[in-house]
DNA sequence: ACATTTCGAGAGCAGTGCTCTTGTTTTCGT
DNA sequence: ACGAAAACAAGAGCACTGCTCTCGAAATGT
């Protein structure tokens, strides 16, 4: 029995409590997420929680960057384990299939990202960050696609003056240039793949498409061919 | 003053009840609505309203009922106002159009209709045949586009079996048949929408893109083009 | 005209997020 | 090493929620 100091019993009761509220989060989702329940199960009484969390919506965004966090890594292992760094649509895959596996592995998490904002739009807080490892893995992709020199698979239009403009950020976001058409079509698989999660996720295939996974597959690797990845 | 049958009053009061749910649903969103603000608000006592809908949750899926027809009847509009019935791509663009100008109106019923479910996952009831207008003008539009011999913009893989069979569903929503790669890109086009009105108006876009109405329109129209829509 | 159903109102229960107060314990400055 | 200061757990309490039950009053069907 070490004589717990304050600060390390501090750090054990914040794990438990975030431990517990994870732990629930998956069973009854983020709506019916409790403090007292997560109190009783912790076993010490509800106001001592407000000590280590000031509000229910501060343990949640807590959830939430442990979430994204997760999530990342689960990405970057993803893309890890291609071994040939050079093959560009089979870590676009890994990407795309990292972020899939986790989402069914947890789906109230993935609706608590990437689904409908709980509490109301939640201002740039300290979430992004966490955030931001999900599509840095991605634009890294795309930074390395340009300098590959790969041509799209499909045509693509040119952009408009506003569209150009528009893209600013993420552009900036990606230390190399990139052509403009090329980014386009990365925004687009983006939009794609997070669609089809949260269409699936959500229940609205349910009814039209039997097998999600076979449809993941065809999408990502039509995505794939449309990026000029593949061959 | 007529006086008042019983069924009269019973669709007043299930209105007034609905509108004013409605209304708080726009101001505090699903998670914060509450029965008994809404009885306050109308006049009666919260136990009144029981009356009339069983439960909160059956309250929420009244209101996702109406949010889906009136999305549903604002895409049939938008539709209807395209002169040339052949230019399918005017259509689709409509198509996409009504979704994202209804939903930039009413952030909290897309939340609500195309969000995280927010009690649980919400079985097959009684929603469905009102989801299914929007789709449904979707997949008239595929079949139109088949009929006229459309000849995709960009080139697409072929269906792997096991996805050929996953589409049977969404195949036979459509009553002519349909070609595999063109169901495809149909079905690809719609994750696409909705997963950008899902990450624009959830706040992942937020960094990234400036202007929403630019990039969707580019989006868009690339969707078109790959769909064979245009010329 | 009467029995039945429908309805509104109120009380009440169990639960929630959160605040405040009250002792106790650990930490820190001197 | 001791006393001041900060951190902490516990409990009571407030305002609120969804929902149930009972009780009278009103409209309905026969």
């Amino acid at each position: 029995m070490a004589p717990k100091t304050r600060a390390e019993n501090r750090a054990e009761q914040t794990r438990a409590i975030l431990d517990r509220a994870r732990a629930q989060l998956a069973e009854v989702g983020p709506a019916a997420l409790s403090v007292r329940q997560i109190a009783r199960d912790v076993g010490m009484v509800s106001s001592a929680v407000y000590r280590y969390f000031p509000s229910r919506d501060e343990l949640l965004t807590a959830l939430i960057v442990e979430a994204y966090d997760e999530l990342g890594a689960a990405v970057e292992a993803a893309d890890a384990h291609v071994k040939r760094r050079t093959d560009l649509d089979k870590r676009f895959l890994a990407w795309a299939n990292a972020i899939r596996t986790w989402a069914l592995a947890n789906p109230h998490e993935y609706a608590l990202l990437y689904g409908s904002p709980v509490p109301g739009y939640v201002a740039p807080d300290d979430t992004v960050p966490a955030a931001s490892r999900i599509t840095g893995a991605l634009l890294s992709l795309v930074a390395e696609s340009e300098l590959a020199q790969h041509v799209l698979g499909a045509p693509t239009n040119r952009l408009s003056t506003k569209e150009r403009t528009a893209l600013g950020p993420v552009r900036d976001a990606i230390p190399s240039p990139v052509e403009d058409e090329r980014m386009l079509r990365w925004l687009m698989a983006w939009a794609c793949v997070f669609g089809h999660l949260s269409l699936e996720l959500f229940g609205h295939m349910h009814r039209g498409v039997l097998d999600y996974d076979a449809h993941f597959a065809q999408v990502t690797g039509q995505l794939a061919a449309d990026l000029g990845l593949t061959g």
